[in-house]
DNA sequence: GCACAGGTAGATT
DNA sequence: AATCTACCTGTG
C-alpha cells in the first residue's frame, strides 16, 4: 500500500474545507453516495468510477488519501488524486450565500455540520444509486450497490484487476444492459430491478442520451430524467444535485417533508409545494441548504428528537 | 409477526 | 386533480 498523502487543492481549484469526523461521515455516508464504508479510526474506504481509495482526517482536519491498487503507477495515483479533488470539491458553492442570517433553523443546521458540501459523483452511477433508493434505507441501498458491483462490475485498476480482492466498480449502463432482470432481482433490487433493466435498454438504444441529459439545462435535464421509469421528481433532483452539480435541485424526501413541517410550519404540504417553497426560500443553492436540513433532521432523529 | 424504509406510477375517487 | 395502492425485501 502507498503511504497516506494530503488531498491538497491545486492552485486552480478551491481549497477543500477542514472537516470533523462527523461531517466527513455525513459527506461520504450520509446518503449522497452509497459506496463508502467506515473503518476504525475515522478512516473511510470506498470509491467512484474506477477509483478506489481510503480517506482519513489528519489532526488538523485536513483530508489524506491512499490509493488502494497495489499495481497503480505513479501516474495513475496522480490521476486518482486529481479526480478525488474534483469528487470532493463538488460544484462551486458558498454556504455564506444561503439565507442563514434570516433563518435561525438553517443557521443551526449549518452550525451542526460545518463544512458539509455536495459531492460531484459520476452521473450514471448517481442515477443507478437513486433509482434503487425508493423506500430503502441507506444501508440497504449500499448493499444493493455492493452486490451489483461484485457480481456485474468490472475490476478496476491497471491490467483490469489483480486478484479476487480487487475493487469492483459499479457496472456501467452498457454493462447493465446485458444483465437480466432476474439477475438484478438477485442483487436485492426488488421491484427496482424492472426499472434498472428498462432504463439500461433505453440507454443502449439511445447512445449519448445520458450525456446529453447530464449537460442539459436543469429544467430540461429534469424533464428528461423523469421520462425514465422509476424516476420521479425526487430521484431526478437527487441525480442532478449529487451527480451533476445542479445546486438549484431541491429533492423533497420524507426527511425534508418532516423538516419543513416541524421547523417551518409547513404541515400537510405536498412535495411539489415544498419544492417550490424551498427554491423560493433558499435560492440558487437550494440543494446545498437541503443537504444541511437533511443531515440535521436525521441526526436529530437518531438522538430521538 | 409486522410496520417501515431518501418513491413512483397506475388506478380510483 | 387529489388520494389510494401495489411494488420487493431487509431490518427493527
Amino acid at each position: 500500500m502507498i503511504a497516506w498523502q494530503p488531498v491538497e487543492p491545486s492552485r486552480t481549484e478551491p481549497r477543500l474545507p477542514s472537516l470533523t469526523p462527523a461531517v466527513l461521515a455525513e459527506l461520504l455516508d450520509g446518503g449522497q453516495a452509497f459506496r463508502w464504508q467506515r473503518l476504525p479510526d475515522h478512516v473511510f474506504e470506498g470509491g467512484w468510477g474506477e477509483h478506489h481509495v481510503r480517506l482519513r482526517l489528519d489532526a488538523t482536519g485536513a483530508l489524506e488519501f491512499t490509493v488502494l491498487d497495489a499495481t497503480a503507477s505513479p501516474a495513475r495515483v496522480a490521476a486518482t488524486a486529481a479526480e478525488l479533488r474534483r469528487y470532493l470539491a463538488g460544484p462551486p458553492s458558498d454556504v455564506d450565500a444561503l439565507p442563514w442570517r434570516s433563518d435561525p433553523h438553517l443557521a443551526a443546521c449549518i452550525a451542526a455540520f460545518p463544512g458539509l458540501t455536495i459531492l460531484r459523483q459520476p452521473f450514471g452511477e448517481t442515477l443507478l444509486g437513486f433509482l434503487c433508493s425508493a423506500t430503502k434505507q441507506i444501508v440497504q441501498i449500499k448493499q444493493m450497490m455492493a452486490l451489483l458491483a461484485t457480481r456485474h462490475g468490472r475490476p478496476a485498476g491497471a491490467g483490469g484487476g489483480d486478484g479476487p480482492a480487487s475493487w469492483k466498480r459499479l457496472p456501467t449502463w452498457d454493462e447493465l444492459a446485458k444483465v437480466s432482470e432476474e439477475q438484478l432481482r438477485a442483487c436485492a433490487l426488488g421491484f427496482r430491478a424492472r426499472h434498472v433493466a428498462a432504463i439500461a435498454r433505453h440507454l443502449a438504444e439511445n447512445p449519448g442520451w445520458l450525456e446529453a441529459t447530464e449537460h442539459a439545462p436543469y429544467a430540461e435535464a429534469r424533464e428528461r430524467l423523469m421520462t425514465l421509469p422509476g424516476v420521479g421528481e425526487k430521484v431526478a433532483d437527487c441525480v442532478l444535485l449529487f451527480g451533476a452539480g445542479r445546486l438549484e435541485a431541491f429533492p423533497v424526501d420524507t426527511w425534508i417533508i418532516k423538516a419543513m413541517a416541524r421547523r417551518y410550519g409547513l404541515d400537510a404540504w405536498k412535495p411539489a409545494q415544498i419544492a417550490h417553497f424551498g427554491r423560493q426560500h433558499f435560492g440558487a443553492q437550494a440543494g446545498l441548504a437541503q443537504q444541511y436540513l437533511f443531515a440535521f433532521e436525521r441526526a436529530d432523529a437518531r438522538r430521538q428528537g
